[in-house]
DNA sequence: AACGCGTGGTG
DNA sequence: TCACCAAGCGT
């Protein structure tokens, strides 16, 4: 335990909130959610930025916004064009949230999204967070949004040592925000917070003596602004070969399947195969997968393209082999659904990024089945 | 509480 | 496998 313990009064941390507002009156970054307090707009907004940088989010919201104007529009939507508006931004189970959400609120809601915390937080795909940001941006009510901006920021204002990943430590930083939050202007000292922890008190050296706040923080005060928040490390990430076939039929067709609706890019299409096993080759593997999930039969051709790819938790290296459909009609066995498709088809189907770029391998090298 | 869940940018 | 990060959530 050490930093804030009561040694300031409420007083002061109140002015440290308007000062803060203040400043951001000035130095507000200009982003598109910010044009209007649509509340469906900013939902998406939120939605979308979970774990994801502003300069990444803000070309998906505007094409999602005009493809998907209303909740309404979104709700009538086939889950399928809302995973292909979110392809290539990551963490997929938001865009199916999102989609269950919003057909849950016209059909329960009247189509009108609520507006207290505790009732957003009850949509699948908004937390604690998200519901505070909705509620306070969109709708005026108190609530901190507590992201890790703010935790960042407030733990080096406050000087706090603690974990800030662990409950207590969270409750202590929104007891503090919300000691210094101008009733009435929470979404604005949210933002605030936001854009701090993104242009001044950022990750790597702050630029304490920008900063607004400079006479107020602790951590500064003390010269440890660079070792706070403490950070646990991440753990090792195991390695996967996995293998991918581009399996052709007489008539260039290929042949693609969709991924289970949970787990790992649940929902969206790839060209089917699947992990290696210990020992075994990758023909092999390729042979096995297909037989197990399809349950048709394959020629195993050359290797395509191999790709190195990263997610949160493993790294994967993607064999992608031609491959030819010989007997069999494939049956979805592991999947959800399976296309055969032309190249120029495939633009209608969502893929991750890894099988993305077995896509623009096919359509740059020309195909071996020409 | 700890882990699964994507991707691209950065020093 | 460079490590680490970015407006978290669900289980």
């Amino acid at each position: 335990m050490s930093g804030f313990d009561d040694v300031e009064a409420n007083d002061d941390l109140a002015i440290i909130g308007h000062r803060l507002l203040a400043w951001y009156e000035r130095h507000r970054r200009d982003l598109p959610w910010r044009h209007d307090q649509n509340p469906y707009a900013i939902w998406v907004a939120e939605i979308m930025l979970q774990q994801t940088r502003v300069e990444t989010v803000i070309a998906y919201y505007q094409r999602f916004l005009q493809r998907f104007p209303t909740l309404e529009a979104l709700a009538k939507a086939p889950l399928d064009d809302v995973l292909k508006a979110w392809e290539g931004l990551g963490y997929y189970a938001r865009a199916r949230n999102l989609h269950r959400a919003a057909r849950w609120v016209v059909q329960e809601m009247n189509g009108r999204l609520p507006a207290r915390s505790e009732d957003l937080s009850r949509l699948p795909g908004v937390g604690q967070y998200t519901a505070s940001a909705i509620a306070s941006i969109a709708f005026g009510q108190d609530a901190v949004a507590l992201d890790g901006n703010l935790r960042r920021v407030l733990c080096r204002l406050f000087g706090i040592d603690d974990d800030p990943g662990r409950t207590n430590t969270q409750r202590r930083l929104t007891e503090l925000a919300e000691a210094m939050l101008p009733s009435g202007q929470a979404g604005d000292f949210n933002q605030a917070l936001m854009d701090l922890g993104a242009m001044i008190c950022t990750p790597t050296t702050p630029q304490c003596l920008l900063c607004p706040l400079l006479g107020s923080c602790r951590s500064q005060q003390e010269g440890i602004q660079n070792e706070l928040p403490i950070r646990a490390t991440r753990g090792h990430r195991p390695h996967r070969d996995v293998t991918a076939g581009v399996i052709w039929d007489d008539n260039d067709h290929v042949l693609i399947t969709r991924r289970p609706l949970d787990g790992l890019l649940g929902g969206l299409w790839e060209f089917p195969g699947g992990k290696r096993r210990p020992g075994e080759a990758l023909p092999a593997c390729l042979h096995r997968e297909i037989s197990e999930e399809l349950a048709i039969q394959i020629q195993v051709g050359e290797l395509l393209v191999t790709i190195e790819h990263v997610f949160t938790h493993f790294f994967m290296t993607l064999y992608a082999f031609d491959c030819r459909w010989l007997s069999g009609s494939p049956k979805c066995l592991g999947c959800l659904d399976l296309q055969w498709v032309t190249l120029d088809e495939l633009d209608a189907y969502a893929f991750g990024v890894a099988d993305q770029k077995i896509i623009s391998f096919l359509r740059s090298d020309s195909p071996s089945h020409i």
